[in-house]
DNA sequence: ACTAGACTAGACCGTCCAGTCCAATTTATA
DNA sequence: TATAAATTGGACTGGACGGTCTAGTCTAGT
């Protein structure tokens, strides 16, 4: 249960740390931020690396909260790909968790825990998600799919192609709608090309 | 002209920001590393950033030095593709590589200007490679190629899988060319059948 | 031998920052 | 209202680090 003084610290650390990385991110200026005295900040969070790994934690379950593949019953595969790969593409490229990713992968040799609750939390439970659905379509025919997981992972890889790299690298700012359609749509079409039944 | 003490201090500079990272990596720790005195780094390169960026430059250029696209005439299209495709993974997925690619993510708030530089040197230098060789399948006939660019990038968006996802988060070693070969066969494969020739 | 320039070792300066301490003040609770 | 708990703000400590400076060494070339 997050007071309010909690809740405010554990944002506004959010906000510094995403936009400045951990190293230049300073307790001074998350306590500032947060509108609160810096003893405060420590008696909640007793260190800044305890701080640190507290709000990637939290930002790696949010970043999972939306169920990512409700699926609507009177859809047809393709459209339900599709939407999965929208909703997995606006969420990933979405400005604060790309920012989030690119501070994991920046301090991944100082974290390790860190970047394996990342990839716990983001691409294996997604996978898993996709897995099965894809397990599925199989069993029906519908899709030649052989190893289910290895497709599930294919599939979120054409996802991540050029637009992901260039906010990866941060050349870019959060793109429109309009763009993610396009790399739906290229992906998808592939994804069904390649696994079309025989 | 790089004269002894030059190079040693380019090479431990190097090994140090990768190994640590920009913030965490200290003049003292490279000049040390180099067998060299802190005067002689200051003196070569005026500045921890000035240094920084002096050997993101060079790593960079070094990344992009094997000519990553050179073919064997008597080869057919697949194993072209493959070997573009092992290529680009091994030097990829290689450990300094690896390790300068996180870096520059995670210093490319600081940084953009190298993170443009890396994005030229790499992708898009890549990509250019690639959509050339596909226009000309495209032209043969060989391939259904619409977009060659387009193609060229989902084709290296499919190598970018769940192991690079793994290296690049740090939790994997530098994997043995068989986990290689195997992510190479399934994007090939399924690249081909996703551009069969109608 | 003389000189010039690169180099060394390490002291040193100023700054920044994590983390502590504390006296004063607010807030909650009974 | 009285008391306990939480909070504040700001001074402070200790240490790390970027960068400078200096006194002196090593090596060539002349």
């Amino acid at each position: 249960m997050p007071s309010g003084k909690s809740l405010a610290i554990v944002e506004a650390a959010a906000r510094v740390f995403l936009e400045m990385g951990y190293g230049a991110a300073s307790m001074d200026a998350i306590a500032a931020e947060a509108g609160v005295s810096k003893q405060t900040v420590y008696s909640h969070f007793g260190s800044k690396e305890a701080l640190f790994e507290a709000i990637i934690e939290v930002k790696c379950d949010e970043l999972m909260a939306p169920g990512s593949l409700k699926r609507v019953p009177g859809q047809d595969h393709a459209e339900t790909l599709a939407d999965i790969a929208r909703r997995f593409l606006t969420l990933v490229l979405a400005d604060p968790n790309s920012a989030l990713f690119r501070v994991v992968v920046g301090e991944s040799v100082r974290f390790p825990e860190l970047a394996e609750a990342f990839y716990r939390a983001g691409p294996t439970t997604a996978t898993e998600a996709l897995a099965g659905y894809l397990a599925e379509l199989g069993g029906q025919g519908v899709l030649a799919i052989a190893d289910a997981t290895a497709s599930a992972r294919l599939f979120f890889a054409m996802l991540r192609g050029d637009l992901y790299m260039r906010r990866l690298l941060g050349l870019t700012p959060e793109p429109p709608a309009a763009d993610i359609e396009a790399v739906v749509d290229e992906a998808v079409t592939a994804f069904l090309a390649a696994h079309a039944p025989a």
